[in-house]
DNA sequence: TCGCAATTCGGTCGAACGTCCGATTAATGT
DNA sequence: ACATTAATCGGACGTTCGACCGAATTGCGA
């Protein structure tokens, strides 16, 4: 006898393993993938154990789930952060304070990017898929802030290598920032629009 | 009875706790820290697991002694590589050189940066110091390639906030080039020079 | 040479881990 | 209605982990 309705629809809006995914996700944002177990994330679902197991097979299959909606949010929310303006300086403005923001006020998305990055260093199951969302991030980069603007090269270096570099900078740039919570040095995050100037 | 010498005193040239620590430097560098035990260590360094213990009381001391390691070499070799040249062209040059030729060369080096600031977001012990590497690496930065040139400012960015961008631009690319083993890629490394363009 | 301290050793402890299983309950189709 | 499948549950399995202990060995100063 249970005080809730039927259990295979979803509760809450939420089906049972969509209760699980969000719970891992957010178990890995907040504490990171190598100190989160199985249990941990049945807890914070408020589901038995055995549920992971029976919708996800295993811990990685798990967690490749995890990192499949991470990767959708970083797509959606950088495009859109890309799309308005029009110049590429307004544009890489807009790239740069949708980082900021997110840095300050959801560092969590960011944690999980770099956690799962590291994971990908040794693992070759999530190597390929990191991998892919940089590419893919580079990808959105270079299509909006130069493509859409006819610019090829820019100084000797290709539009690809541009984008790849700034991407490059946000990322390495961004760790030192959630190292070091320094107001300045968020600053440097803003120097990467010495590209254009 | 043994076929070597006395057991106190140093064999190969080196003592036990130095056996320790360049077995747990090898081991976490090849394989992760996530994924490294106290036997692993141990059997790469010959040495029965409770000797860890006696040497470094926990996991937690043994890494702290291999950040202190995997730091001074940062430092040491950063700073080798900006000594010589003279202009910034060059010194950043050099710089990047160091670094390309490390992600090719001795990429466990930079695996190993890497995966002790993953740790660091996550552990207070860790990211003390790993923020004081940052901090560490790009004063050195700021030192050899503006301070020394008296260069205060640079299209309105202080020598601090362009250092930390340096260093957050070759890290950040130095990831991208480690996951995707793109030749192309890095050339990305080149492009920072750009801001002496 | 003796005695003490430092070191080395093998082994064990409890806890935590991921995975798996059988039984029970709920939903579905005929 | 009944049979079949899907879902949920609690528990147990074997393994691995870091930490710790007491005993044995070695080094060294008195």
């Amino acid at each position: 006898m249970r005080g809730e309705g039927t259990l295979l629809t979803e509760t809450n809006g939420q089906t049972q393993s969509e209760k699980i995914l969000l719970a891992a996700y957010m178990c890995i944002s907040t504490r990171g993938y190598a100190t989160v177990s199985m249990r941990d994330i049945a807890d914070e679902a408020g589901v038995v154990l055995s549920q992971l197991n029976y919708y996800f097979k295993n811990k990685e299959g798990l967690f490749k789930e995890v990192v499949g909606i991470m990767i959708s949010k970083y797509l959606k929310e950088i495009e859109e952060s890309l799309k308005q303006k029009n110049s590429p300086q307004k544009k890489i403005e807009g790239l740069i304070n949708y980082f900021k923001n997110m840095l300050q006020l959801n560092p969590e998305l960011f944690k999980l990017l770099y956690d799962f990055t590291g994971l990908a260093i040794w693992s070759p199951v999530f190597s390929g898929l990191l991998s892919e969302l940089f590419k893919d991030l580079s990808g959105i980069i270079e299509k909006y802030i130069f493509n859409d603007l006819q610019i090829k090269d820019l100084k000797g270096y290709s539009a690809k290598t541009l984008s790849r570099l700034i991407l490059g900078s946000m990322f390495g740039t961004g760790i030192q920032v959630l190292l070091d919570q320094d107001e300045e040095l968020s600053e440097a995050l803003n120097a990467m629009q010495i590209i254009f100037e």
